[in-house]
DNA sequence: TCGCTGGAATGATAG
DNA sequence: CACTATCATTCCAGC
């Protein structure tokens, strides 16, 4: 019993997973199978359950979810709150997140105990159990006790999802959403909502009784909870899997608690986790000595990659920074690069399905991520996880998963870990390969929108939401001690079979910019262009309206169906004295219209900014990046509004489609140029490259805001709540040239939203505090109040308005109704932030 | 046979 | 409430 805490690890880490492994690919499939085990999983679940009892007090509800998230559907106010933010918060188990959450609230309003305690009840029922006790360090195993205090329940867990119960919808993680939901339900969460037994089908949407939402109150314990009707292979989990994400919620709050309990914060887990509790992976693979990086349930995996897996510089910290959190892609000499970024198309898979494969790059390769500026021999980890793309900061998709590819075809070895609901697919990143990895190794899976919406507190919806980035994450562990976290997000890659066989598609664009007098011809490079599609530019005012709006000549005679020549038509103006950002789209139809590609209207006065296709793949240095910096600084930023009114913070963010992408877009589109590390430095140079995706938006939508922001200054990493509430799900944008990294000492994230004045230039001037410091954060942080929003990074050196400024951005449908329901709602929110703001 | 696709049928939703 | 266009999911079939 000394070692409870342990031993729930390993109890966890046991159970099935060995056995459903099989020995192949484990980890692989783990939604998949999810699927088809789920029963094993159940049973799983239920043999663990009794010996594991964690009290949450803190409300495993979100304290803000849903009121939060209601209120964007209501089209009220999204609350610049902590609240906001907590939602988010809780999806994370990583606890970073969690200790931005409001402590004290609790999603009813009702102030919330101040520490969640997790007690755990072992009952040795494991034979591994007595092994790990011996095995486990005499220091750890002095932290084990048999109910632990934890520094913040919130931090740890999304109230909907926090409770193993309601699984994960986020669980995403699975998939199956509905389905292990039961599982996990029995075992920590007596929320009605989270039972099982209790019917989701009282839930914001009606399914018919068939659909898995309504399935569940049949189930009982011993039986899939979630058994399809259709004898859906989602009736069963395969065991790791199931194991990995019960764990995820487990693991996370024991972990943390046990960080909490340790010194130093930051704690090695896999060193601290017996071998034993490893075993699925030791029995695997001997050579693979994959180590845990997360706290959340990585032990949990199995590592199935027959590549080995050079333990690479894990980056242990139970406190790494929430998903949902807004990191830079480039910090001092470090600087996360998506060299090669994936197709914007990629359909998705369902539970139900077989995999469709990992996701490829428009070459026909697969994305490359390069990290620049490590200089170490120590290998590091890259993380990635499916993030949101749409106008709001970037976060961990609820309806989507990384999907783990393995095979003869996947060269790059990975591993998965639940980080809160979300599958986290971690690949090494090695020296050797100078830092770089290809992603041929990850899928993508779709979760049905019924069992994610009818997750306890979640409130977004997921029709019409198929767009997604893929969203890399590194940290390096700084001799100081301090870890600077970086990130970059993909272009937005559209998952739905139906848009990547209708809407038209822009991929490139052979020019960005143009004499205001036009004439010029556009090569226009995609998929889905049609005869008669049509090509529409439009202007639009930072309040969305249209200021004008023309149809482009196409020239229907070289017509393909990946390629139109277009005719720039003039400018309304052809006197503009600054740069003028406007949008197009390519119009199969109605409702059919590619998502917004920027383009610049050039003065004759105006120097012209570099145009020159740029190849997509083109390797991005480091320094190049910082060039480009400069390069930006030095550049006027017409249309781009960089007034602190774009900021959502300080108003709605009404950036026009006009704005500089360079500096505010972080719309979806944008967000690859500008935050994420691909090509962030093109953002900071230009709209839109012209060779490289083109930023798209959708027609007809608001431009994200962003925080974009010259990046010599060191940023400042927000917490969710803090986070002014920007457009864009930016990466946190170092797009534009350097960017100070997130940094916290001691690995911990989770420090405050409270901002304080940092050293400029400081390299690493942004710290987290651990945990247990409160929000104060480290000298660096400036925080900018903002209730829904991740954390986000801003620039110390500029007012927080300024730093924060994001120009609304315009979501990047590919469809310009395709996301109108999502958007509007989001629309509303933000104006009504805005108005709040402004109030 | 299995994994990966491309297509498409089918039922659910939204307007 | 009926109807239709869209979407989301599930199935199939080919390679």
């Amino acid at each position: 019993m000394q070692n409870s805490c342990l031993q729930v690890f390993s109890k966890f880490n046991f159970g099935s997973l060995v056995p459903s492994t099989g020995g192949k690919e484990t980890g692989l499939h783990l939604i998949a199978p999810l699927a088809t085990n789920m029963k094993s999983a159940e049973e799983d679940a239920f043999n663990y359950t009794p010996n594991v009892t964690l009290s949450l007090p803190i409300s495993m509800g979100n304290p803000c979810l849903s009121t939060q998230y209601h209120s964007l559907h209501s089209g009220s106010i999204i609350p610049m709150s902590s609240c906001h933010q907590d939602g988010y918060g809780l999806h994370n188990n990583s606890g970073a997140s969690g200790y931005y959450l409001t402590p004290n609230l609790r999603p009813n309003g009702a102030p919330a105990l101040e520490s969640p305690r997790i007690e755990i009840t072992a009952y040795g029922q494991f034979p591994e159990d007595e092994m790990e006790e011996n095995t486990l360090p005499i220091a750890k195993r002095v932290n084990s006790i048999v109910t632990l205090t934890l520094p913040n329940a919130d931090g740890y867990r999304d109230p909907s999802c926090l409770s193993p119960a309601s699984s994960l919808s986020s669980r995403s993680c699975n998939s199956e959403a509905s389905s292990y939901e039961s599982g996990f339900s029995y075992n920590y969460d007596n929320s009605p909502q989270n039972s099982p037994w209790h019917s989701p089908c009282n839930g914001k949407r009606k399914y018919s009784f068939n659909g898995a939402p309504c399935r569940h109150p049949s189930y009982s314990p011993g039986h899939s909870p979630t058994v399809s009707p259709q004898g859906s292979p989602r009736v069963s989990v395969p065991d790791e899997a199931w194991l990995a994400n019960t764990n995820q919620y487990t693991n996370s709050a024991i972990v943390a608690a046990i960080n909490a309990l340790t010194t130093d914060g930051i704690v090695d887990l896999s060193d601290s986790v017996p071998l034993k509790s490893r075993k699925t992976s030791l029995e695997h693979s001997a050579s693979m000595s994959l180590k845990k990086e997360n706290y959340c349930g990585g032990f949990l995996d199995v590592p199935q990659h027959p590549y080995p897996w050079s333990k690479p510089k894990p980056y242990i910290s139970p406190s790494l920074p929430s998903l949902d959190w807004q990191l830079p892609s480039c910090s001092g000499p470090y600087s996360l690069q998506i060299e090669v970024q994936p197709k914007s198309h990629h359909r998705a898979h369902y539970e139900t399905e077989g995999s469709r494969g990992a996701v490829k790059a428009m070459s026909g390769g697969h994305p490359v991520v390069q990290l620049y500026g490590y200089m170490e021999s120590e290998p590091l980890t890259l993380q990635l996880f499916i993030g949101t793309a749409d106008d709001r900061l970037l976060r961990p998709h609820a309806f989507y998963q990384v999907h783990r590819i393995t095979g003869k075809t996947v060269s790059t070895a990975s591993h998965e870990i639940m980080q809160s609901n979300t599958k986290v697919l971690e690949i090494p990143l090695l020296p050797e390969n100078n830092m770089r990895a290809i992603i041929d190794c990850a899928g993508i899976l779709k979760l049905r929108n019924s069992d994610i919406e009818l997750r306890k507190g979640e409130t977004d919806i997921g029709r019409k939401n198929t767009r997604v980035r893929m969203v890399f994450r590194v940290h390096i562990n700084q001799p100081s001690g301090r870890t600077v976290s970086l990130q970059a997000a993909s272009n937005p890659i559209e998952c739905s079979q139906r848009s990547a066989q209708e809407l038209p598609l822009v991929e490139k664009q052979s020019v960005d910019s143009s004499p205001a007098t036009g004439g010029k011809t556009l090569v226009l490079n995609g998929h889905n262009f049609l005869p008669d599609s049509k090509v529409v530019f439009v202007e639009k005012a930072q309040d969305g309206h249209h200021l004008w709006e023309t149809e482009a000549k196409v020239d229907k005679d070289s017509f393909k169906s990946t390629t139109l020549l277009v005719e720039i038509p003039p400018y309304r103006n052809q006197r503009i004295s600054t740069p003028v950002q406007v949008n197009f789209y390519v119009c199969n139809g109605k409702r059919k219209r590619s998502q917004y590609q920027r383009f610049t209207y050039l003065s004759p006065n105006v120097p012209i900014i570099k145009t020159e296709p740029n190849d997509d793949y083109e390797p991005k240095g480091a320094a190049r990046l910082s060039v480009h910096s400069k390069a930006y600084y030095g550049l006027p930023t017409p249309a781009m509004p960089a007034d602190p009114g774009h900021c959502l913070v300080g108003g709605y963010p009404s950036s026009s489609p006009t704005s500089s992408p360079k500096l505010h877009d972080l719309s979806p589109t944008a967000y690859p140029k500008c935050l994420s590390g691909g090509q962030s430095h093109h953002a900071g140079m230009q709209p839109a490259l012209p060779g490289a995706p083109a930023i798209q938006e959708t027609p007809g939508r608001p431009m994200g805001m962003h925080p974009g922001s010259p990046d010599h200054a060191p940023l400042v990493m927000l917490p969710p709540q803090m986070a002014p509430h920007l457009g864009s799900p930016g990466t946190g944008g170092c797009s534009h040239g350097y960017r100070p990294p997130a940094l916290y000492p001691n690995g911990s994230p989770a420090s405050s939203p409270v901002s304080h004045p940092s050293t400029p230039e400081t390299p690493f001037a942004p710290a987290y505090s651990p945990p247990q410091a409160p929000p104060t954060a480290s000298p660096h942080l400036t925080a900018i109040p903002t209730r829904s929003s991740p954390p986000v990074l801003l620039r110390e050196d500029s007012s927080p308005p300024t730093l924060a400024v994001t120009v609304k951005q315009e979501p990047q449908e590919l469809d310009q109704m395709y996301l109108d329901d999502v958007n509007e709602i989001i629309r509303n929110d933000l104006s009504s932030i805005s108005v709040h703001s402004h109030a």
